[in-house]
DNA sequence: GTCTATATCAAGATAGAC
DNA sequence: GTCTATCTTGATATAGAC
């Protein structure tokens, strides 16, 4: 039985927090490897370069979301107001209380226009987020304006992580689940 | 009459396109002098830190918002309408055409963590622009409904900018004029 | 004011011992 | 799998000639 000091499991959720926290070109490999307990010459037996693991983190994040957030959209069980608030209130858990905002966000307007990798990453869970919303909303409003509502959601939402950045508070973001919220019934 | 190759006022132009597209930390001192024809050392007869030139940047940005976009709000012999009209479609060309978005919204969830200073002048911008869309709309709202659609208008402006990165298409900011616009009426 | 040259440092990445 | 040592590159910044 050897001795692990991490995992790649944790190795991606420790860099997600830096990476939120400091930005893709902002975070060194050093500091990667430190929040895992590492020395960075042995960060690169998981990971061989900077790309890659932020990479992984992108399409890591992109699972989660699609499996424990988009998902709720499918869940027939429910009325589509309880999917719609479920999801909604799973996505702001998901990315409110960290330090950093969101690492979605975050990674679109700082190197989206840099890396065609992590654009297509980025540009795929927009789209999943945006049809999640739709496809609940489709049962209560025409396809064009469940569409229309949807991408305005998402828009909204990172706005106001934004704000939240600025002016440090989580105010922005409940009130856009609750305006989202409002329009459903 | 001694040789200019530039100028501060030239560098500063030059220096806020790259920072836009490259954003803070991935754009270097050599990258900024070149754009303007200087060599690396030359530049720093001009601005002696990186972080001195993101401030002048982000000051004549904040500048030139004030007297030529959020001072609209007090053009008194237009009507409220007309006045949302013409800042909306001011904004829309000081921040549209231009390759990598928003310097304010990029900067923000850049560096806005890092840097106290950068975060400090953003916050004044995001404040002056939010309170020129109240301004405006306060005359036909309450002071309440004002003040909310004003945040929802900006954060729904920087969520735009990001869709519009990831989709390559300006088409979610102008519908965001649209329908703040039509709120008006 | 602009240039070239250079000092200094930190980053990404590799090599090889254990 | 983890470590230390090292290579290489590119960055910020300075010095001094023109």
């Amino acid at each position: 039985m050897p001795l692990l000091k991490t995992s790649k499991e944790e190795i991606l959720d420790m860099a997600l927090s830096v990476f939120r926290k400091n930005g893709y070109h902002h975070t060194s490999m050093s500091m990667l490897a430190k929040s895992c307990g590492l020395q960075k010459g042995s960060f690169y037996h998981y990971f061989s370069s900077k790309e890659e693991i932020m990479v992984a983190v992108l399409k890591n994040v992109h699972d989660f979301l699609k499996t424990n957030v988009f998902s709720i959209a499918n869940e027939s069980n429910l009325e589509p107001r309880e999917r719609l608030e479920k999801m909604l209130l799973k996505l702001g858990t998901a990315l409110l209380s960290h330090e950093g905002g969101c690492i979605v966000g975050n990674t679109t307007l700082e190197v989206a226009g840099q890396n065609v990798v992590f654009k297509g990453i980025l540009k795929d869970i927009f789209e999943d987020w945006r049809l999640a919303m739709k496809s609940i909303l489709k049962e209560e409003f025409s396809e064009g304006t469940a569409g229309r509502m949807a991408e305005q959601s998402v828009m909204e939402f990172e706005g106001a992580v934004m704000l939240g950045q600025i002016y440090e508070t989580d105010q922005y973001i409940k009130d856009v689940f609750v305006r989202t919220l409002t329009k459903m019934r």
